[in-house]
DNA sequence: TGACATACATAGAAATGCTATGTATTGTTA
DNA sequence: TAACAATACATAGCATTTCTATGTATGTCA
Protein backbone atom coordinates (compact mmCIF):
# COMPACT_ATOMS: atom_id res chain seq x y z
CA UNK A 1 0.00 0.00 0.00
CA UNK A 2 0.93 3.40 -1.12
CA UNK A 3 2.04 5.38 2.11
CA UNK A 4 -1.38 7.55 2.92
CA UNK A 5 -1.60 11.41 1.99
CA UNK A 6 -1.76 13.04 5.03
CA UNK A 7 1.54 11.81 6.14
CA UNK A 8 3.38 12.11 2.53
CA UNK A 9 1.51 16.36 3.24
CA UNK A 10 2.98 16.47 6.90
CA UNK A 11 6.40 15.06 5.82
CA UNK A 12 7.14 16.74 2.66
CA UNK A 13 8.13 20.28 4.18
CA UNK A 14 10.76 18.72 6.07
CA UNK A 15 11.66 16.50 3.29
CA UNK A 16 11.99 19.67 1.23
CA UNK A 17 14.32 21.59 3.87
CA UNK A 18 16.47 18.44 4.59
CA UNK A 19 17.33 18.06 0.80
CA UNK A 20 17.91 22.04 0.44
CA UNK A 21 19.91 21.85 3.74
CA UNK A 22 22.10 19.76 1.67
CA UNK A 23 23.08 22.14 -1.49
CA UNK A 24 20.87 24.01 -3.41
CA UNK A 25 18.39 22.31 -5.45
CA UNK A 26 15.30 23.28 -8.17
CA UNK A 27 12.09 21.58 -8.57
CA UNK A 28 11.88 18.81 -10.93
CA UNK A 29 15.38 17.49 -9.10
CA UNK A 30 14.52 18.09 -5.79
CA UNK A 31 11.34 15.00 -7.04
CA UNK A 32 14.22 13.13 -8.06
CA UNK A 33 15.52 13.06 -5.23
CA UNK A 34 12.77 12.32 -2.58
CA UNK A 35 12.24 9.22 -5.06
CA UNK A 36 16.20 8.28 -4.60
CA UNK A 37 16.22 8.91 -1.25
CA UNK A 38 12.96 6.85 -0.38
CA UNK A 39 13.56 4.08 -2.54
CA UNK A 40 10.56 4.67 -5.17
CA UNK A 41 8.33 4.93 -2.30
CA UNK A 42 7.56 8.17 -2.81
CA UNK A 43 6.92 9.55 -6.10
CA UNK A 44 5.82 13.36 -5.92
CA UNK A 45 3.84 14.74 -8.87
CA UNK A 46 5.70 18.44 -10.06
CA UNK A 47 2.34 19.95 -9.88
CA UNK A 48 1.97 19.17 -5.98
CA UNK A 49 5.36 20.53 -5.31
CA UNK A 50 5.48 23.92 -6.71
CA UNK A 51 2.84 25.40 -4.93
CA UNK A 52 4.31 23.74 -1.96
CA UNK A 53 8.25 25.54 -3.13
CA UNK A 54 5.78 29.01 -3.38
CA UNK A 55 4.41 28.77 0.00
CA UNK A 56 7.77 27.84 1.71
CA UNK A 57 9.14 30.85 0.01
CA UNK A 58 6.85 33.00 1.14
CA UNK A 59 7.35 32.26 4.62
CA UNK A 60 10.81 32.98 3.81
CA UNK A 61 12.15 29.09 4.92
CA UNK A 62 13.66 29.14 1.31
CA UNK A 63 14.84 31.62 -1.21
CA UNK A 64 15.04 31.41 -5.45
CA UNK A 65 17.29 32.40 -7.68
CA UNK A 66 16.78 31.39 -11.52
CA UNK A 67 19.63 30.01 -13.58
CA UNK A 68 21.13 28.52 -16.54
CA UNK A 69 22.03 24.81 -16.68
CA UNK A 70 24.72 23.85 -19.74
CA UNK A 71 21.81 22.37 -21.58
CA UNK A 72 20.62 25.89 -22.17
CA UNK A 73 17.51 25.27 -20.34
CA UNK A 74 16.31 27.83 -17.14
CA UNK A 75 16.17 26.86 -13.83
CA UNK A 76 14.43 27.96 -10.68
CA UNK A 77 17.27 27.37 -7.79
CA UNK A 78 16.34 27.13 -3.70
CA UNK A 79 18.71 27.29 -1.23
CA UNK A 80 17.03 27.44 2.64
CA UNK A 81 17.25 30.70 4.53
CA UNK A 82 18.67 30.76 8.40
CA UNK A 83 14.76 30.39 9.10
CA UNK A 84 14.45 27.45 7.39
CA UNK A 85 16.97 26.16 8.81
CA UNK A 86 15.54 26.74 12.27
CA UNK A 87 12.32 25.18 10.83
CA UNK A 88 13.46 22.24 10.01
CA UNK A 89 15.31 21.51 13.86
CA UNK A 90 11.86 22.16 14.77
CA UNK A 91 10.03 19.52 12.45
CA UNK A 92 12.17 17.00 12.85
CA UNK A 93 12.13 17.07 16.86
CA UNK A 94 8.56 17.56 16.48
CA UNK A 95 8.59 13.95 14.19
CA UNK A 96 10.62 12.66 16.92
CA UNK A 97 8.50 13.76 19.34
CA UNK A 98 4.93 11.73 18.08
CA UNK A 99 7.32 8.90 16.95
CA UNK A 100 8.68 8.71 20.12
CA UNK A 101 5.16 8.98 22.43
CA UNK A 102 3.55 6.16 19.54
CA UNK A 103 6.83 4.20 20.89
CA UNK A 104 5.33 4.79 24.43
CA UNK A 105 2.16 3.55 23.82
CA UNK A 106 3.37 0.31 21.90
CA UNK A 107 2.53 -2.40 24.79
CA UNK A 108 1.76 -0.48 27.52
CA UNK A 109 -1.11 -1.72 29.33
CA UNK A 110 -3.42 0.07 32.38
CA UNK A 111 -2.61 0.46 35.93
CA UNK B 1 5.88 25.73 19.94
CA UNK B 2 2.97 23.28 20.21
CA UNK B 3 2.76 20.18 17.79
CA UNK B 4 1.38 21.47 14.30
CA UNK B 5 -1.83 20.49 13.34
CA UNK B 6 -1.20 18.57 10.74
CA UNK B 7 1.06 16.07 12.54
CA UNK B 8 -0.96 16.21 15.52
CA UNK B 9 -4.17 15.17 13.09
CA UNK B 10 -1.71 12.79 11.26
CA UNK B 11 -0.97 11.09 14.76
CA UNK B 12 -4.55 10.84 16.30
CA UNK B 13 -5.92 7.50 14.85
CA UNK B 14 -2.52 5.38 15.55
CA UNK B 15 -2.64 7.33 18.85
CA UNK B 16 -6.16 5.88 19.25
CA UNK B 17 -5.89 2.52 18.22
CA UNK B 18 -2.84 1.82 19.96
CA UNK B 19 -4.34 2.93 23.32
CA UNK B 20 -7.54 0.87 22.24
CA UNK B 21 -5.10 -2.09 22.04
CA UNK B 22 -4.18 -1.74 25.12
CA UNK B 23 -7.66 -1.76 26.55
CA UNK B 24 -11.09 -1.13 25.98
CA UNK B 25 -11.66 2.69 26.76
CA UNK B 26 -13.99 5.39 26.19
CA UNK B 27 -13.95 9.23 24.83
CA UNK B 28 -13.22 11.33 28.10
CA UNK B 29 -10.43 8.70 28.92
CA UNK B 30 -8.81 8.52 25.80
CA UNK B 31 -8.23 12.19 26.04
CA UNK B 32 -6.54 12.04 29.54
CA UNK B 33 -4.40 8.81 28.19
CA UNK B 34 -3.32 10.75 25.44
CA UNK B 35 -2.45 13.78 27.61
CA UNK B 36 -0.57 11.54 30.20
CA UNK B 37 1.35 9.70 27.84
CA UNK B 38 2.51 12.80 25.62
CA UNK B 39 3.81 14.10 28.91
CA UNK B 40 1.11 17.15 28.08
CA UNK B 41 2.32 17.46 25.12
CA UNK B 42 -1.30 16.77 23.66
CA UNK B 43 -4.24 18.23 25.00
CA UNK B 44 -6.43 17.49 22.47
CA UNK B 45 -10.32 18.77 22.55
CA UNK B 46 -13.43 16.64 23.08
CA UNK B 47 -15.24 18.22 19.94
CA UNK B 48 -12.12 16.65 17.88
CA UNK B 49 -11.76 13.32 19.09
CA UNK B 50 -15.70 12.26 18.64
CA UNK B 51 -15.63 12.99 15.33
CA UNK B 52 -12.58 10.77 14.67
CA UNK B 53 -13.90 7.96 16.61
CA UNK B 54 -17.06 7.97 14.83
CA UNK B 55 -15.33 7.94 11.69
CA UNK B 56 -12.74 5.00 12.93
CA UNK B 57 -16.02 3.00 13.77
CA UNK B 58 -17.38 3.64 10.55
CA UNK B 59 -14.72 2.29 8.86
CA UNK B 60 -15.03 -0.73 11.26
CA UNK B 61 -11.68 0.00 12.81
CA UNK B 62 -13.06 -0.06 16.11
CA UNK B 63 -16.56 -1.16 17.49
CA UNK B 64 -18.55 0.55 20.48
CA UNK B 65 -20.63 -0.60 23.13
CA UNK B 66 -22.65 0.99 26.02
CA UNK B 67 -21.93 0.46 29.83
CA UNK B 68 -22.87 2.43 33.21
CA UNK B 69 -20.08 3.37 35.45
CA UNK B 70 -19.89 2.69 39.28
CA UNK B 71 -20.82 6.06 38.70
CA UNK B 72 -23.96 5.70 37.27
CA UNK B 73 -23.33 7.54 34.58
CA UNK B 74 -23.24 5.90 30.85
CA UNK B 75 -20.41 5.74 29.04
CA UNK B 76 -19.30 4.61 25.12
CA UNK B 77 -16.99 2.07 25.59
CA UNK B 78 -14.49 1.07 22.25
CA UNK B 79 -12.48 -2.39 21.42
CA UNK B 80 -10.61 -2.15 18.61
CA UNK B 81 -11.91 -5.11 16.06
CA UNK B 82 -9.24 -6.98 13.91
CA UNK B 83 -8.96 -4.79 11.11
CA UNK B 84 -8.02 -1.90 13.22
CA UNK B 85 -5.27 -4.12 14.80
CA UNK B 86 -4.08 -4.54 10.65
CA UNK B 87 -4.51 -0.75 10.37
CA UNK B 88 -2.61 0.08 13.66
CA UNK B 89 0.09 -2.06 12.35
CA UNK B 90 0.40 -0.47 9.29
CA UNK B 91 0.10 3.06 10.48
CA UNK B 92 2.93 2.34 12.81
CA UNK B 93 5.00 1.28 9.64
CA UNK B 94 4.63 4.05 7.95
CA UNK B 95 5.43 6.33 10.90
CA UNK B 96 8.72 4.39 10.76
CA UNK B 97 9.20 4.12 6.99
CA UNK B 98 8.87 8.01 7.11
CA UNK B 99 11.07 8.58 9.95
CA UNK B 100 13.19 6.65 8.53
CA UNK B 101 13.55 8.63 4.68
CA UNK B 102 13.53 12.02 7.19
CA UNK B 103 16.61 10.35 8.83
CA UNK B 104 18.41 9.17 6.18
CA UNK B 105 18.18 12.87 4.35
CA UNK B 106 20.21 14.03 7.49
CA UNK B 107 23.71 14.89 6.68
CA UNK B 108 23.66 13.26 3.32
CA UNK B 109 25.19 15.37 0.17
CA UNK B 110 25.42 15.65 -3.32
CA UNK B 111 27.87 13.00 -4.69
C1' DT C 1 -27.77 25.99 44.16
C1' DG C 2 -24.01 27.19 41.66
C1' DA C 3 -19.78 25.75 39.75
C1' DC C 4 -17.11 22.30 37.83
C1' DA C 5 -15.88 17.83 36.01
C1' DT C 6 -17.60 14.20 33.45
C1' DA C 7 -19.60 12.52 29.06
C1' DC C 8 -21.24 12.46 24.28
C1' DA C 9 -22.87 14.65 19.82
C1' DT C 10 -22.74 17.28 15.29
C1' DA C 11 -23.40 21.15 11.82
C1' DG C 12 -20.92 23.35 8.91
C1' DA C 13 -17.17 27.09 8.84
C1' DA C 14 -12.46 27.23 7.75
C1' DA C 15 -8.38 25.66 6.15
C1' DT C 16 -5.83 22.80 3.20
C1' DG C 17 -3.93 19.97 -0.32
C1' DC C 18 -3.11 19.00 -4.79
C1' DT C 19 -5.34 17.47 -9.28
C1' DA C 20 -5.92 18.90 -13.62
C1' DT C 21 -4.42 21.73 -16.88
C1' DG C 22 -1.46 24.84 -19.30
C1' DT C 23 3.01 26.64 -21.30
C1' DA C 24 7.60 26.10 -23.16
C1' DT C 25 12.20 24.13 -24.26
C1' DT C 26 15.49 20.43 -25.28
C1' DG C 27 16.66 15.84 -26.61
C1' DT C 28 15.70 11.63 -29.20
C1' DT C 29 14.37 8.47 -32.66
C1' DA C 30 12.08 6.96 -36.66
C1' DT D 1 11.74 16.80 -39.83
C1' DA D 2 8.00 15.21 -37.36
C1' DA D 3 6.53 13.13 -33.45
C1' DC D 4 7.28 11.91 -28.90
C1' DA D 5 9.46 11.96 -24.40
C1' DA D 6 11.80 14.28 -20.87
C1' DT D 7 12.78 18.45 -18.64
C1' DA D 8 10.97 22.58 -16.23
C1' DC D 9 7.76 25.76 -14.07
C1' DA D 10 3.03 27.70 -12.94
C1' DT D 11 -1.79 28.06 -10.87
C1' DA D 12 -7.07 28.06 -10.63
C1' DG D 13 -10.07 26.26 -7.98
C1' DC D 14 -12.11 21.66 -6.82
C1' DA D 15 -12.22 18.30 -3.33
C1' DT D 16 -11.31 16.97 0.96
C1' DT D 17 -10.52 17.36 5.61
C1' DT D 18 -10.45 19.08 10.10
C1' DC D 19 -12.28 20.40 14.22
C1' DT D 20 -14.31 24.71 16.31
C1' DA D 21 -18.26 26.18 18.27
C1' DT D 22 -22.13 24.89 20.24
C1' DG D 23 -25.51 22.07 22.52
C1' DT D 24 -27.23 18.53 25.85
C1' DA D 25 -27.16 16.06 30.18
C1' DT D 26 -25.61 13.95 34.68
C1' DG D 27 -22.90 13.56 38.96
C1' DT D 28 -20.24 15.78 42.70
C1' DC D 29 -18.77 19.00 45.91
C1' DA D 30 -18.83 23.18 48.65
Amino acid sequence: MALPKDLVAASATPLILSILHNGDSYGYDIIQQVREFSGGELEWADGMLYPILHRLEKKQFIESYWEKAESGRKRKYYRISKGGLEELVQQRNNWEKLSQILQNLKGKHHV
